[in-house]
DNA sequence: TCCATATTTCAAGTATTATCGAAATAACGC
DNA sequence: GCGTTATTTCGATAATACTTGAAATATGGA
């Protein structure tokens, strides 16, 4: 992923509402929830809601599925995932990454040795 | 972290620029980078620079640390790894986690039995 | 003290985003 | 087809955010 999609992830999720209704859906499971639901839920208007779900499909957080009447919204994990692993990767130079980032600190495919990050210090 | 504050977090991330320049610092590790040297490695106008070291820094993101006439500037990873864990908490119902989002679905504070799960489900 | 350097604050213009009533679209059951 | 329900689109308004030149502040060195 690079940085413009990135920041456009974020910057969707960079709004209570739009969060909110994100976070719903990423606790809600891949079945999804349908609009109407959500729309009960978080206590918005029908047009408000509409606006924000267009916004987080249009840059692929979520997943709209049509089921007669309804459209079952879900989160899409695997972009949540991408934007985890942008915001982690090679982070903090081997030193005290916390929790969660010391997860994915170092993925597989760039991981490299001590002595390599060492020759790399300071450099460019 | 509740709902305002991750959103105001999230919001600082999601603009090109600010995400670049916390991906430094993340990168850069705990030392920090000084105001001038982002301002070079970023190709960014002083002032631009600085509003949106400001708004990182106002949201708990980044700090800065006087040394000389330098300004050094880091990430602040616990704030990070609180914003990581806000996403991913309690996520998609034990299903199908892909491997960032799995790594912390389900903290130990919160861990719950399968079968304590199952009678949850379609409630609420 | 005076100059140079590092960074921030101010101010003003421009651009983008959010909200929501009302109207439009779409799908179902009768 | 017709009424009903679910959701989106439109349009207008209001609010917020971004950029940057110029001026201000702060630090260190001569």
């Amino acid at each position: 992923m690079e940085i413009k999609a990135a920041s456009t992830n974020l910057a969707a999720l960079g709004h209570a509402t739009r969060l909110a209704i994100f976070r719903l859906l990423v606790q809600a499971g891949p079945e999804g929830v349908n609009a109407g639901l959500i729309c009960d839920k978080l206590k918005l208007a029908p047009a408000t809601l509409s606006f924000h779900l267009a916004h987080l499909s249009r840059v692929g957080l979520i997943r709209g599925r049509q089921d007669g009447r309804f459209i079952f919204y879900a989160a899409d994990y695997a972009a949540m995932d991408a934007l985890l692993a942008f915001l982690t990767d090679n982070c903090c130079q081997g030193a005290q990454c916390l929790p969660k980032t010391a997860a994915t600190a170092a993925p597989p495919k760039r991981r490299r040795t001590a002595a390599a990050r060492q020759s790399r210090q300071r450099s460019e």
